[in-house]
DNA sequence: CAAACCACCATACATCTGTATGGTAAATTA
DNA sequence: TAATTTACCATACAGATGTATGGTGGTTTG
Protein backbone atom coordinates (compact mmCIF):
# COMPACT_ATOMS: atom_id res chain seq x y z
CA UNK A 1 0.00 0.00 0.00
CA UNK A 2 1.59 3.42 -0.85
CA UNK A 3 2.50 5.65 2.15
CA UNK A 4 1.00 8.73 3.49
CA UNK A 5 2.82 11.90 1.90
CA UNK A 6 4.42 14.01 3.92
CA UNK A 7 3.80 17.63 4.11
CA UNK A 8 6.48 19.25 1.62
CA UNK A 9 5.96 15.59 -0.64
CA UNK A 10 2.14 16.89 -0.68
CA UNK A 11 3.02 20.24 -1.56
CA UNK A 12 4.88 19.52 -4.45
CA UNK A 13 2.71 16.97 -5.70
CA UNK A 14 -0.17 19.66 -5.69
CA UNK A 15 2.25 21.82 -7.83
CA UNK A 16 2.51 19.06 -10.39
CA UNK A 17 -0.91 18.98 -10.08
CA UNK A 18 -1.31 22.69 -10.77
CA UNK A 19 0.66 22.49 -13.41
CA UNK A 20 -0.19 19.76 -15.49
CA UNK A 21 -3.59 21.44 -15.16
CA UNK A 22 -2.78 24.37 -17.02
CA UNK A 23 -1.39 21.65 -19.68
CA UNK A 24 2.23 21.68 -18.52
CA UNK A 25 4.69 19.74 -16.42
CA UNK A 26 7.06 21.50 -14.77
CA UNK A 27 11.22 20.73 -14.38
CA UNK A 28 13.02 19.87 -11.62
CA UNK A 29 14.38 23.35 -11.61
CA UNK A 30 10.93 25.06 -11.68
CA UNK A 31 9.60 23.23 -9.08
CA UNK A 32 12.60 23.86 -7.41
CA UNK A 33 12.10 28.01 -8.11
CA UNK A 34 8.27 27.46 -7.01
CA UNK A 35 9.65 26.47 -3.58
CA UNK A 36 12.76 28.64 -2.82
CA UNK A 37 15.35 25.61 -3.09
CA UNK A 38 18.66 26.39 -4.32
CA UNK A 39 19.17 22.90 -5.75
CA UNK A 40 17.14 20.64 -8.45
CA UNK A 41 18.94 17.76 -6.31
CA UNK A 42 16.35 18.75 -3.72
CA UNK A 43 13.54 18.18 -5.84
CA UNK A 44 14.87 14.96 -7.23
CA UNK A 45 14.88 13.34 -3.78
CA UNK A 46 11.11 14.32 -2.93
CA UNK A 47 10.43 13.07 -6.37
CA UNK A 48 11.81 9.69 -5.76
CA UNK A 49 9.88 9.94 -2.42
CA UNK A 50 6.87 10.96 -4.34
CA UNK A 51 7.14 8.24 -6.39
CA UNK A 52 8.33 5.56 -4.07
CA UNK A 53 4.82 5.83 -2.48
CA UNK A 54 3.11 5.33 -5.55
CA UNK A 55 1.58 9.07 -6.56
CA UNK A 56 3.64 9.81 -9.63
CA UNK A 57 5.50 7.77 -12.34
CA UNK A 58 8.81 9.49 -14.02
CA UNK A 59 9.90 8.70 -17.42
CA UNK A 60 13.77 8.38 -16.55
CA UNK A 61 15.70 10.96 -18.85
CA UNK A 62 12.67 12.61 -20.40
CA UNK A 63 12.69 16.50 -19.26
CA UNK A 64 9.47 17.21 -17.67
CA UNK A 65 8.58 13.25 -17.72
CA UNK A 66 6.27 13.00 -14.56
CA UNK A 67 2.94 11.45 -15.11
CA UNK A 68 0.19 11.62 -12.77
CA UNK A 69 -0.57 8.05 -11.19
CA UNK A 70 -2.78 9.26 -7.86
CA UNK A 71 -6.77 8.44 -8.40
CA UNK A 72 -7.30 10.40 -4.50
CA UNK A 73 -6.45 13.71 -7.17
CA UNK A 74 -8.76 12.41 -9.94
CA UNK A 75 -10.25 15.94 -9.01
CA UNK A 76 -8.75 19.29 -9.03
CA UNK A 77 -10.83 22.43 -7.21
CA UNK A 78 -11.91 25.19 -9.40
CA UNK A 79 -12.77 28.28 -8.42
CA UNK A 80 -16.04 29.78 -9.20
CA UNK A 81 -16.48 32.91 -10.15
CA UNK A 82 -20.10 33.37 -9.61
CA UNK A 83 -23.50 31.57 -9.85
CA UNK A 84 -26.14 32.14 -12.76
CA UNK A 85 -29.86 31.13 -11.73
CA UNK A 86 -32.20 32.79 -14.94
CA UNK A 87 -33.92 35.42 -14.26
CA UNK A 88 -32.32 36.72 -11.15
CA UNK A 89 -29.22 39.09 -11.47
CA UNK A 90 -25.69 37.63 -12.33
CA UNK A 91 -24.00 36.58 -8.47
CA UNK A 92 -20.44 37.03 -8.84
CA UNK A 93 -18.80 35.79 -5.55
CA UNK A 94 -16.24 39.29 -4.58
CA UNK A 95 -13.55 36.42 -3.79
CA UNK A 96 -14.65 33.49 -5.62
CA UNK A 97 -13.99 31.31 -2.38
CA UNK A 98 -16.26 28.71 -3.38
CA UNK A 99 -14.49 26.14 -5.65
CA UNK A 100 -15.76 22.68 -7.59
CA UNK A 101 -13.57 19.90 -7.77
CA UNK A 102 -13.63 19.32 -11.79
CA UNK A 103 -12.04 15.93 -12.57
CA UNK A 104 -8.19 16.16 -12.94
CA UNK A 105 -8.90 15.88 -16.97
CA UNK A 106 -10.12 19.30 -17.06
CA UNK A 107 -7.97 22.01 -18.14
CA UNK A 108 -9.78 25.09 -17.98
CA UNK A 109 -9.40 26.67 -21.63
CA UNK A 110 -7.85 29.64 -21.27
CA UNK A 111 -9.34 32.77 -19.65
CA UNK A 112 -12.64 31.00 -19.46
CA UNK A 113 -14.37 30.74 -15.86
CA UNK A 114 -16.88 28.97 -14.28
CA UNK A 115 -20.09 29.11 -13.12
CA UNK A 116 -22.69 27.07 -10.33
CA UNK A 117 -25.87 26.89 -11.65
CA UNK A 118 -28.85 27.33 -9.04
CA UNK A 119 -32.06 26.63 -9.29
CA UNK A 120 -34.13 25.07 -11.97
CA UNK A 121 -34.99 27.44 -14.08
CA UNK A 122 -32.82 26.35 -16.77
CA UNK A 123 -33.74 23.03 -16.89
CA UNK A 124 -35.90 23.44 -19.95
CA UNK A 125 -31.46 23.85 -21.46
CA UNK A 126 -31.08 20.58 -19.12
CA UNK A 127 -29.24 22.47 -16.95
CA UNK A 128 -29.70 21.70 -13.11
CA UNK A 129 -28.73 22.87 -9.85
CA UNK A 130 -25.12 21.80 -9.04
CA UNK A 131 -23.75 21.93 -12.69
CA UNK A 132 -21.19 23.95 -13.69
CA UNK A 133 -21.67 25.78 -16.84
CA UNK A 134 -17.83 26.38 -18.37
CA UNK A 135 -18.13 29.80 -19.82
CA UNK A 136 -15.56 31.37 -22.78
CA UNK A 137 -15.61 35.28 -22.18
CA UNK A 138 -16.07 36.41 -25.98
CA UNK A 139 -17.32 39.70 -27.28
CA UNK A 140 -18.70 38.33 -30.36
CA UNK A 141 -20.56 35.23 -30.30
CA UNK A 142 -21.48 32.95 -33.26
CA UNK A 143 -24.85 32.39 -34.53
CA UNK A 144 -26.47 29.50 -32.18
CA UNK A 145 -24.08 29.68 -29.01
CA UNK A 146 -25.53 29.40 -26.14
CA UNK A 147 -24.59 32.16 -23.94
CA UNK A 148 -24.83 34.11 -20.19
CA UNK A 149 -25.78 37.37 -20.68
CA UNK A 150 -26.84 40.47 -18.35
CA UNK A 151 -30.33 42.22 -19.64
CA UNK A 152 -31.37 44.92 -17.13
CA UNK A 153 -29.42 43.62 -14.14
CA UNK A 154 -30.88 40.05 -15.03
CA UNK A 155 -29.01 36.66 -16.28
CA UNK A 156 -29.64 34.90 -18.64
CA UNK A 157 -28.59 32.22 -20.41
CA UNK A 158 -30.30 31.36 -23.73
CA UNK A 159 -28.91 30.71 -27.50
CA UNK A 160 -27.86 33.65 -29.06
CA UNK A 161 -28.71 34.79 -32.43
CA UNK A 162 -27.58 38.15 -34.22
CA UNK A 163 -30.15 39.33 -37.07
CA UNK A 164 -29.47 42.74 -38.61
CA UNK A 165 -30.92 45.32 -36.00
CA UNK A 166 -31.35 42.85 -33.16
CA UNK A 167 -30.11 39.99 -31.49
CA UNK A 168 -32.39 37.61 -30.16
CA UNK A 169 -32.33 35.28 -27.46
CA UNK A 170 -34.09 31.82 -27.81
CA UNK A 171 -34.85 29.56 -25.19
CA UNK A 172 -34.09 26.05 -25.73
CA UNK A 173 -38.10 25.48 -25.23
CA UNK A 174 -39.98 26.46 -27.86
CA UNK A 175 -42.86 27.20 -26.00
CA UNK A 176 -41.34 30.41 -25.13
CA UNK A 177 -41.20 33.55 -27.15
CA UNK A 178 -37.75 34.70 -28.18
CA UNK A 179 -36.13 38.21 -26.00
CA UNK A 180 -35.74 40.44 -28.42
CA UNK A 181 -33.16 43.32 -27.90
CA UNK A 182 -32.48 46.19 -30.09
CA UNK A 183 -29.25 47.52 -31.41
CA UNK A 184 -27.17 49.47 -28.72
CA UNK A 185 -29.60 48.93 -25.89
CA UNK A 186 -27.11 49.79 -23.00
CA UNK A 187 -29.17 47.44 -20.95
CA UNK A 188 -27.80 44.41 -22.02
CA UNK A 189 -24.37 42.98 -21.76
CA UNK A 190 -22.77 39.59 -23.36
CA UNK A 191 -21.01 37.89 -20.32
CA UNK A 192 -19.96 34.39 -22.32
CA UNK A 193 -20.44 31.60 -24.22
CA UNK A 194 -21.17 28.65 -22.75
CA UNK A 195 -18.40 26.21 -23.91
CA UNK A 196 -20.11 22.94 -22.02
CA UNK A 197 -22.05 21.62 -18.48
CA UNK A 198 -20.20 20.00 -16.18
CA UNK A 199 -22.02 17.64 -13.91
CA UNK A 200 -19.77 15.43 -11.10
CA UNK A 201 -20.96 12.39 -10.30
CA UNK A 202 -18.72 11.63 -7.66
CA UNK A 203 -19.42 13.89 -5.11
CA UNK A 204 -23.45 14.18 -5.03
CA UNK A 205 -23.55 11.18 -2.85
CA UNK A 206 -26.77 10.49 -2.77
CA UNK B 1 -5.63 38.23 -39.67
CA UNK B 2 -3.98 35.08 -39.15
CA UNK B 3 -3.64 33.05 -42.19
CA UNK B 4 -4.15 29.82 -43.04
CA UNK B 5 -1.96 27.00 -42.32
CA UNK B 6 -0.41 24.55 -44.83
CA UNK B 7 -1.36 20.90 -44.57
CA UNK B 8 2.22 19.90 -43.14
CA UNK B 9 1.80 22.46 -40.19
CA UNK B 10 -1.66 21.60 -39.43
CA UNK B 11 -0.65 18.14 -38.81
CA UNK B 12 2.21 19.49 -36.84
CA UNK B 13 -0.58 21.80 -34.70
CA UNK B 14 -2.97 18.56 -34.34
CA UNK B 15 -0.13 16.54 -33.05
CA UNK B 16 0.89 18.78 -30.69
CA UNK B 17 -2.65 19.22 -29.28
CA UNK B 18 -2.86 15.68 -29.23
CA UNK B 19 -0.16 15.47 -27.01
CA UNK B 20 -1.54 18.38 -24.75
CA UNK B 21 -4.65 16.21 -24.52
CA UNK B 22 -2.61 13.76 -23.23
CA UNK B 23 -0.90 15.99 -20.42
CA UNK B 24 2.04 16.48 -22.68
CA UNK B 25 4.00 18.87 -24.59
CA UNK B 26 6.34 17.45 -27.34
CA UNK B 27 10.45 19.06 -27.62
CA UNK B 28 11.22 19.52 -31.48
CA UNK B 29 12.95 15.57 -31.30
CA UNK B 30 9.61 14.94 -30.48
CA UNK B 31 7.67 16.08 -33.22
CA UNK B 32 10.76 15.60 -35.41
CA UNK B 33 10.68 11.81 -34.68
CA UNK B 34 7.20 11.84 -35.15
CA UNK B 35 7.08 13.02 -38.71
CA UNK B 36 10.24 11.05 -39.57
CA UNK B 37 12.39 14.37 -39.97
CA UNK B 38 15.84 14.02 -39.00
CA UNK B 39 16.43 17.63 -37.63
CA UNK B 40 14.97 19.85 -35.22
CA UNK B 41 15.59 22.86 -37.26
CA UNK B 42 12.78 21.52 -39.76
CA UNK B 43 10.36 21.26 -37.04
CA UNK B 44 11.71 24.71 -35.64
CA UNK B 45 10.68 26.33 -38.50
CA UNK B 46 7.63 24.55 -39.13
CA UNK B 47 6.88 26.32 -35.47
CA UNK B 48 7.95 29.40 -35.90
CA UNK B 49 5.77 29.50 -39.33
CA UNK B 50 2.56 27.99 -37.03
CA UNK B 51 3.48 30.85 -34.09
CA UNK B 52 3.45 33.57 -36.81
CA UNK B 53 -0.16 32.37 -38.18
CA UNK B 54 -1.08 32.77 -34.44
CA UNK B 55 -1.52 29.53 -33.77
CA UNK B 56 0.14 28.82 -30.98
CA UNK B 57 2.45 30.92 -28.60
CA UNK B 58 6.26 29.05 -27.69
CA UNK B 59 8.30 30.16 -24.54
CA UNK B 60 11.61 30.88 -25.97
CA UNK B 61 14.49 28.74 -24.38
CA UNK B 62 12.14 27.21 -22.07
CA UNK B 63 12.05 23.18 -23.51
CA UNK B 64 8.20 21.62 -24.20
CA UNK B 65 7.39 25.77 -24.36
CA UNK B 66 4.31 25.57 -26.41
CA UNK B 67 1.01 27.14 -25.75
CA UNK B 68 -2.00 26.37 -27.88
CA UNK B 69 -3.58 30.16 -28.61
CA UNK B 70 -6.15 28.64 -31.39
CA UNK B 71 -9.74 29.52 -30.22
CA UNK B 72 -10.75 27.13 -33.10
CA UNK B 73 -9.29 24.01 -31.73
CA UNK B 74 -10.92 24.43 -28.32
CA UNK B 75 -11.89 20.95 -28.79
CA UNK B 76 -10.54 18.05 -29.43
CA UNK B 77 -11.93 15.08 -30.71
CA UNK B 78 -11.92 11.83 -28.14
CA UNK B 79 -12.62 8.24 -28.99
CA UNK B 80 -16.22 7.18 -28.01
CA UNK B 81 -16.13 3.60 -27.43
CA UNK B 82 -19.34 2.94 -27.50
CA UNK B 83 -23.51 3.56 -25.82
CA UNK B 84 -25.17 3.15 -22.85
CA UNK B 85 -29.06 3.36 -23.31
CA UNK B 86 -30.30 1.92 -19.86
CA UNK B 87 -32.25 -1.59 -20.30
CA UNK B 88 -30.47 -1.92 -24.03
CA UNK B 89 -27.41 -4.20 -24.36
CA UNK B 90 -23.66 -1.89 -24.15
CA UNK B 91 -22.43 -0.94 -27.70
CA UNK B 92 -18.98 -0.95 -28.09
CA UNK B 93 -17.89 0.21 -31.45
CA UNK B 94 -15.67 -2.25 -33.12
CA UNK B 95 -13.29 0.26 -34.40
CA UNK B 96 -14.15 3.25 -32.04
CA UNK B 97 -14.55 5.32 -34.72
CA UNK B 98 -16.92 8.01 -33.02
CA UNK B 99 -16.12 10.82 -31.87
CA UNK B 100 -16.68 13.93 -29.62
CA UNK B 101 -15.38 17.47 -28.90
CA UNK B 102 -14.36 17.48 -25.36
CA UNK B 103 -13.24 20.93 -24.81
CA UNK B 104 -9.77 21.05 -24.77
CA UNK B 105 -9.72 21.35 -21.10
CA UNK B 106 -10.46 17.95 -20.96
CA UNK B 107 -7.71 16.02 -20.65
CA UNK B 108 -8.96 12.33 -19.80
CA UNK B 109 -8.26 10.60 -16.80
CA UNK B 110 -5.78 7.70 -17.09
CA UNK B 111 -7.31 4.62 -18.67
CA UNK B 112 -11.10 6.36 -18.34
CA UNK B 113 -13.17 6.23 -21.42
CA UNK B 114 -15.88 7.71 -23.05
CA UNK B 115 -19.91 6.38 -23.61
CA UNK B 116 -22.28 8.18 -25.67
CA UNK B 117 -25.69 8.55 -24.12
CA UNK B 118 -28.47 7.68 -26.48
CA UNK B 119 -32.43 7.43 -25.44
CA UNK B 120 -33.85 9.56 -22.38
CA UNK B 121 -34.01 6.57 -20.59
CA UNK B 122 -31.16 8.01 -17.68
CA UNK B 123 -33.15 10.91 -17.69
CA UNK B 124 -33.88 10.53 -13.84
CA UNK B 125 -30.29 10.85 -13.40
CA UNK B 126 -30.03 13.99 -15.90
CA UNK B 127 -28.60 12.20 -18.42
CA UNK B 128 -29.42 13.14 -21.73
CA UNK B 129 -29.13 12.12 -25.48
CA UNK B 130 -25.95 13.24 -27.07
CA UNK B 131 -24.38 13.66 -23.15
CA UNK B 132 -21.00 12.01 -22.80
CA UNK B 133 -20.43 10.03 -19.87
CA UNK B 134 -17.11 9.89 -18.53
CA UNK B 135 -16.52 6.19 -17.03
CA UNK B 136 -13.25 5.33 -15.20
CA UNK B 137 -12.99 1.41 -14.97
CA UNK B 138 -13.36 0.19 -11.91
CA UNK B 139 -13.24 -2.77 -10.38
CA UNK B 140 -13.99 -1.76 -6.68
CA UNK B 141 -16.69 0.78 -7.09
CA UNK B 142 -17.07 2.68 -3.50
CA UNK B 143 -20.43 2.79 -2.31
CA UNK B 144 -22.99 5.69 -3.55
CA UNK B 145 -21.15 6.04 -6.86
CA UNK B 146 -22.77 5.80 -10.33
CA UNK B 147 -21.36 2.85 -11.95
CA UNK B 148 -22.25 1.44 -15.38
CA UNK B 149 -22.76 -2.10 -15.35
CA UNK B 150 -23.68 -4.95 -17.25
CA UNK B 151 -26.59 -7.12 -16.27
CA UNK B 152 -27.76 -10.06 -17.63
CA UNK B 153 -26.85 -8.56 -21.20
CA UNK B 154 -28.49 -5.13 -20.49
CA UNK B 155 -26.30 -2.30 -19.58
CA UNK B 156 -27.46 -0.17 -16.75
CA UNK B 157 -26.10 3.55 -15.12
CA UNK B 158 -27.12 3.06 -11.64
CA UNK B 159 -26.02 4.36 -8.10
CA UNK B 160 -24.00 1.30 -6.50
CA UNK B 161 -24.59 0.05 -3.06
CA UNK B 162 -22.99 -2.99 -1.52
CA UNK B 163 -24.29 -4.39 1.35
CA UNK B 164 -23.19 -8.17 3.10
CA UNK B 165 -24.40 -10.40 0.69
CA UNK B 166 -25.39 -8.63 -2.51
CA UNK B 167 -25.28 -5.47 -4.30
CA UNK B 168 -28.09 -2.91 -4.80
CA UNK B 169 -28.06 -0.79 -7.51
CA UNK B 170 -30.30 2.50 -7.11
CA UNK B 171 -32.09 4.21 -9.57
CA UNK B 172 -31.77 8.46 -9.37
CA UNK B 173 -35.41 7.99 -9.14
CA UNK B 174 -37.05 7.43 -6.12
CA UNK B 175 -40.13 5.97 -7.15
CA UNK B 176 -38.01 2.50 -8.90
CA UNK B 177 -37.27 -0.48 -6.97
CA UNK B 178 -33.31 -0.56 -6.43
CA UNK B 179 -32.05 -3.80 -8.50
CA UNK B 180 -30.54 -6.24 -5.70
CA UNK B 181 -27.88 -8.64 -7.48
CA UNK B 182 -26.83 -11.54 -5.09
CA UNK B 183 -23.08 -12.04 -4.50
CA UNK B 184 -21.66 -14.00 -7.33
CA UNK B 185 -24.10 -13.69 -9.81
CA UNK B 186 -22.56 -14.52 -12.61
CA UNK B 187 -24.34 -12.29 -15.23
CA UNK B 188 -23.45 -9.05 -13.65
CA UNK B 189 -20.36 -7.21 -14.06
CA UNK B 190 -19.03 -3.51 -13.59
CA UNK B 191 -17.96 -1.67 -16.65
CA UNK B 192 -17.08 1.15 -14.68
CA UNK B 193 -17.56 4.11 -12.62
CA UNK B 194 -19.29 7.09 -14.18
CA UNK B 195 -16.71 10.25 -13.41
CA UNK B 196 -18.73 13.05 -14.72
CA UNK B 197 -21.24 14.04 -17.72
CA UNK B 198 -20.43 16.11 -20.22
CA UNK B 199 -22.29 18.03 -22.45
CA UNK B 200 -21.25 20.04 -25.67
CA UNK B 201 -22.57 23.20 -26.15
CA UNK B 202 -21.19 24.36 -29.13
CA UNK B 203 -21.91 21.91 -31.80
CA UNK B 204 -25.35 21.11 -31.03
CA UNK B 205 -26.27 23.67 -32.70
CA UNK B 206 -30.77 23.82 -32.75
C1' DC C 1 11.32 35.21 -65.21
C1' DA C 2 12.38 36.72 -60.48
C1' DA C 3 10.87 36.66 -55.86
C1' DA C 4 8.76 34.44 -52.34
C1' DC C 5 7.34 30.54 -50.04
C1' DC C 6 7.55 25.72 -48.73
C1' DA C 7 9.64 21.52 -47.03
C1' DC C 8 13.45 19.52 -45.89
C1' DC C 9 18.74 18.79 -44.79
C1' DA C 10 23.43 19.31 -41.95
C1' DT C 11 26.53 21.16 -38.49
C1' DA C 12 27.64 23.75 -34.39
C1' DC C 13 26.75 25.52 -29.87
C1' DA C 14 25.01 27.48 -25.31
C1' DT C 15 21.97 26.32 -22.03
C1' DC C 16 18.67 23.33 -19.80
C1' DT C 17 17.61 19.13 -17.61
C1' DG C 18 18.01 15.10 -15.08
C1' DT C 19 21.31 12.38 -12.65
C1' DA C 20 25.11 11.04 -9.47
C1' DT C 21 27.47 11.67 -5.34
C1' DG C 22 28.46 13.31 -0.96
C1' DG C 23 27.55 16.35 2.88
C1' DT C 24 24.87 18.86 7.08
C1' DA C 25 21.24 19.28 10.42
C1' DA C 26 16.98 18.20 12.68
C1' DA C 27 13.20 15.14 13.83
C1' DT C 28 11.48 10.61 14.46
C1' DT C 29 11.63 5.89 15.69
C1' DA C 30 13.25 1.49 17.47
C1' DT D 1 21.18 5.96 22.26
C1' DA D 2 21.71 4.43 17.51
C1' DA D 3 19.49 4.10 13.21
C1' DT D 4 16.38 5.96 10.06
C1' DT D 5 13.85 9.41 7.81
C1' DT D 6 13.21 14.03 6.30
C1' DA D 7 14.75 18.23 4.34
C1' DC D 8 17.94 20.71 2.56
C1' DC D 9 22.83 22.04 0.47
C1' DA D 10 26.93 21.98 -3.24
C1' DT D 11 29.49 20.37 -7.22
C1' DA D 12 30.07 17.80 -11.46
C1' DC D 13 28.57 15.78 -15.74
C1' DA D 14 26.25 13.53 -19.92
C1' DG D 15 22.76 14.06 -22.84
C1' DA D 16 18.58 16.64 -24.24
C1' DT D 17 16.88 20.82 -26.02
C1' DG D 18 16.28 25.01 -28.46
C1' DT D 19 18.78 28.09 -31.40
C1' DA D 20 21.70 29.95 -35.25
C1' DT D 21 23.22 29.62 -39.77
C1' DG D 22 23.51 28.14 -44.29
C1' DG D 23 22.20 24.98 -48.02
C1' DT D 24 19.10 22.19 -51.67
C1' DG D 25 15.15 21.52 -54.51
C1' DG D 26 10.47 22.26 -55.62
C1' DT D 27 6.16 25.09 -56.12
C1' DT D 28 3.48 29.54 -56.33
C1' DT D 29 2.83 34.03 -57.48
C1' DG D 30 3.36 38.70 -59.25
Amino acid sequence: MSKQLTNTQQKILDFIIDKKAEGKVPTLAEIAERFGYRNRSTVRQHLQAIEKKGFIKRNPKISRGIDLLTEDKLFIPRPVLGEVAAGNPLTIYPDAIDTVDLPTIARMPKDSFLLKVKGDSLKDAYIFTGDVVIVNPNPEPRNGQIVVAVLDDAAVVKRFFKKRNRIELHSENPEYEPIVIEKDYSGFKIVGVVVGVYRNMETRVG
